[in-house]
DNA sequence: ATGTCTGGCCCGGCCAGA
C-alpha cells in the first residue's frame, strides 16, 4: 500500500500534471495541498474518472486539501483540527481508509516573522499537537501526512544559512515539530533515509530544481501501530521536472499492511 | 537582495501570497 502527499500548488491549473503522475505512479491513497479552488471547483468527475475516489475541503485562491484513494472510500472523520484556530482556512481533511486514519494538513506558512501570520502558525502546530497526543494515547493506526511548511533539522535543507531568517526554518516552528515526534511518531521519509539529504521542494527561480537546492518541508509521521509496517518511504523527483509543475514534488510511503 | 508562479480583480497589468 503506497500513500502519497503532493502539494499540487494549484489543482486546476496543475491538472495535466496530477493525471500523469498518478497514471505513472499509481499511488493508492493520496493527500493533496494547496487546492486554491472552492468546492465547487474541485475536478471531481475528473478524478473519479481516473479511479480515485475523493473527498476535499477547499477555499477560494488559497489553500485547500483533499483526500484521493483507489482503495475504497474515503469516510470522512474530520474537515479541521478539534482546537483550530481560524476555521476560515481550509488546512486539515481526515478520513479512515483501509483501517487507517489519515490526517491531511496544509500548516501554515508562517512568512513574515515574527508577526500574526508567524503567531498563527505557532497556534496552528500547538493545536495539531493537541490531537496528534489524542490519537497516541488511543493507540489508533494513523498517519499524519502533507506540507508542514517546516525544516526540521539543518540536514533538511542545502543552505541552512540562507533560510536563518524564514518561518519554515525558525527555532519554533522546529521546535513544535520536533516535540510533536516526540509523542511518538516516526518521520518515514527520515527514518528510511537516516544519513541522505533528501528534499521536497524547490523554489521555482534561480533554478533551484536543477541545482538540488531543496528544503524538506512535506512529512508523513506515523503512530506506533502504523510504524511497525513501514517498509520504505522516498520522493518523486520526477514530476518535479515536467513543464508548468508544482514547487513540490510528491513523497510517499509504502506500508505492508 | 535576488528570484517565479498563480489567482483575483474584472478584462490589463498589477498585487498578494507562497
Amino acid at each position: 500500500m503506497r500513500i502519497a502527499s503532493y502539494n499540487i500548488n494549484g489543482i486546476n491549473s496543475r491538472f495535466a500534471v496530477l493525471e500523469r503522475w498518478l497514471k505513472e505512479f499509481q499511488p493508492d491513497i493520496v493527500g493533496l495541498q494547496e487546492l486554491k479552488c472552492t468546492d465547487d471547483a474541485f475536478p471531481a468527475a475528473a478524478i473519479e474518472a481516473l479511479g480515485y475516489s475523493a473527498i476535499w475541503h477547499g477555499q477560494r485562491a488559497w489553500n485547500g486539501v483533499a483526500l484521493l484513494s483507489k482503495v475504497g472510500r474515503p469516510v470522512e472523520t474530520r474537515r479541521a483540527l478539534p482546537a483550530d484556530p481560524n476555521l476560515e482556512q481550509s488546512r486539515y481533511i481526515e478520513a479512515a481508509i483501509c483501517g487507517i486514519l489519515v490526517g491531511n494538513m496544509y500548516a501554515p506558512n508562517g512568512n513574515p516573522q515574527p508577526g500574526p501570520k508567524f503567531d498563527y502558525k505557532l497556534a496552528w502546530l500547538d493545536a495539531l499537537k493537541a490531537y496528534a497526543q489524542d490519537l497516541i494515547d488511543g493507540e489508533v493506526p494513523a498517519m499524519l501526512i502533507g506540507d508542514y511548511n517546516i525544516i526540521p533539522t539543518d540536514e533538511d535543507v542545502y543552505k541552512p544559512e540562507r533560510w536563518k531568517k524564514d518561518a519554515l526554518f525558525a527555532p519554533a516552528a522546529r521546535e513544535k515539530f520536533r516535540e510533536l515526534v516526540e509523542q511518538g511518531w516516526t518521520d518515514a521519509l527520515r527514518k528510511t533515509h537516516p544519513d541522505e539529504r533528501i528534499y521536497t521542494f524547490w523554489h521555482y527561480w534561480r533554478n533551484s530544481f536543477e541545482r538540488d537546492a531543496g528544503i524538506r518541508i512535506d512529512h508523513a509521521l506515523l503512530s506506533p501501530p502504523l510504524a511497525k509496517k513501514l517498509k520504505k518511504a522516498g520522493v518523486d523527483r520526477t514530476p518535479r521536472g515536467w513543464e508548468k509543475t508544482s514547487d513540490h514534488g510528491p513523497m510517499w510511503v509504502e506500508l505492508k499492511l
